[in-house]
DNA sequence: TATGAATGAGTCTTCATTCAT
DNA sequence: CATGAATGAAGACTCATTCAT
């Protein structure tokens, strides 16, 4: 169940992109993410990327265009590991405890923000303003992951382990506590405060007592 | 308990404020809500108050002013309901269990949301991109946010309610789960799908299973 | 059947024209008359003008209305002096015969020209180029002028003064006189070897015999 | 008198022109003609010559070399039917008339503009804004028309068929009437509203009578 | 010979802010 | 207090031209 992962590195070791086009991307990503996409100018980028202007718009048709290039590889991984075939038949082999499910995801997609940080944070902030990015997310991200956790969650409810709610509750509840503790952990809380294992330990334990069904 | 909301209205009727300037005022927060702060130009707003654009820059230096005056208020006031004199009195008075606190908690938030909707939009939005507003933020919320809820969370700790873990896990995981809740509700998920009762209950369960020490 | 004449001077004797508005407008037509509309940036307009550039977009919101602005008024008054109530009263007192009428239209377009030669000069350059121009003539220009014309010509022809052709034709024929009359005195011959009275009477002449019916 | 027209299709078959290069000379003169010189880009002909950006700088200095070298050789036969030896013998021998001159005259051209329409076009739009086509033309139009049609005229006026004016007026009613003629059919008046014979007949009578010395 | 990536000066346009009225 | 004309710096984007391959 490991996605393959997209990271900066990989974008960068596409063999279709040019020299100059990497450190286009580079240097947009990192201003992006920092002072925001509205607030970055083309010619920022180009300085940073040690690049003429003229050279973005030779690659990129628009500023838009640059970051709908930047963010969409990455959303197009956010739900990797969820979309597998025979979803069932991987739950039954590798997850046999909603517990260990939870784990791997977890772990996977810690491994994937680490990887990929800038960019999910530049898709955070851009969301509310690019209804591109807002309909793409919907499309390729929202739905995708909502139609697979709803086998998940029915697999388990089956099998006795999560109370029986609405999959969409299950997963708003669950993903709130995840994506929770990612903000804390890389946005919020700085790191010299942060035991790794224990919060993760925390969280895990809290969404299973929550969704669990009886006694501890 | 119940916080002394502040609403556009409120905010409206303060004697200090010109005709003029309330108009600026609804204006703005309607626009930046709306396009972000970035794109909203100052021309827009004076057009859509009604008013010159100069008038704008007579009563609020930089736009830039314009903005920290709409959301400082507002976020004054979003931890009103934690910050009282003598908490555990009340606490010991009014919220017998951790569920009639959360109950209470989610039911004056939701007041708040629904009269300041517009304005925590663009708190949300802008935060990542004004570090004077994330410098307020801290202080005025996150800090104070802590302080008390920590207070809450030893009482009920120590009433045997909820598991021992740090204040800040478990203010982070009930954040997470309320935060959530509210994003779904507010953001995400058109009206026609949600059960706002039942919604409500599960996230409640969810957090007393989640924090809860025992059976059920 | 004197038309009110646009002048450059008259345009810029308006009231509502700021001070600046019109240095602007000097500026443009100087420049655009010269180089062409294509090969003008705004640039050089406002500093020919001594005017900010900003200032040229908060009086016309992009360039090409700018263009359009100098030359509409023009364009309205082209075809002035046949736009007139009871054109046949007008022709049976001022114009007893075609040759009159034709005198008078010459000299009076001839002011015309000298008055306002910088724009109709824009207007012939650029009318190849942008359509909205295109259909504003046709508009304001042509359909009116060969409306009017018909009249005058029927006129004639029914006095048996003019050959009894399509008064398309004679319209055709006559304004290829008088224009190229006009082309050539104003661009392409050289004062010194122009003898105006003499060409013009020798125009008038021509379209005389040319469409004339008989012996002379 | 037949010059030896150039057509396009002639423009391109000369052999010293590479394959790209016409395409070039194709695709230019489409794009010039269309949307004048100044709007055409050089990618945008690249792109319609199906041939890299380089290759047109290869061929062609710079973007004006390409323009005058399609509208050069155009330029260079518009006079062509004037432009022959032993004029006073052709003329003698061939039009016996100065009406069979005209006729023969307009015929000619006629093919001619249907041959080159595009240059044409191309010409006369950008006559105004490059000063060396205007170099041009008058070297080696203007000039040399005026030359040859001053004989022409002295010709028809000895032998008592047109009166007595200085032949550059002349030339100028003449051709006033011709242009004038030809700009109407081809750029002015839709085709269904143009019987084609007629005209050419008035407009040589028209011609005719205002040259002419005596009774029709 | 042909390519096409790269350039950087230049284009039109927007915008927050100022200031005389 | 209010206005709105004026500013000029900055923005995204275009384009003819060059040059290494």
């Amino acid at each position: 169940m490991t996605g393959e992962e997209i990271s900066i590195e990989f974008l960068l070791e596409e063999d279709e992109l040019t020299d100059k086009q990497k450190k286009i991307l580079v240097a947009a990503i990192e201003s992006f993410s920092e002072k925001g996409y509205a607030a970055t100018s083309t010619n920022e980028i180009a300085k940073k990327a040690g690049v003429a202007e003229g050279t973005i718009f030779r690659h990129y048709k628009t500023k838009k265009d640059l970051l709908l290039n930047i963010v969409a590889p990455v959303m197009a991984k956010l739900v990797a590991p969820f979309v597998i075939r025979d979803l069932d038949k991987v739950l039954n082999k590798r997850f046999d405890t909603f517990e260990d499910f939870l784990r791997a995801m977890i772990e996977n997609r810690r491994e994937f923000i680490e990887k990929n940080g800038q960019i999910i944070r530049i898709l955070l902030q851009e969301i509310p303003f690019q209804p591109e990015l807002r309909e793409q997310f919907k499309e390729h991200v929202a739905t995708r992951l909502f139609e697979r956790f709803t086998k998940v969650a029915v697999y388990y409810q089956e099998k006795g382990e999560i109370i029986d709610i609405p999959p969409l509750s299950a997963l708003r509840l669950t993903a709130s506590s995840i994506i929770g503790y990612f903000i804390a952990k890389y946005l919020i809380i700085p790191e010299s405060e942060w035991d790794d294992e224990a919060e993760t330990e925390r969280t895990i334990q809290f969404i299973l007592n929550g969704l669990g069904k009886g006694t501890k």
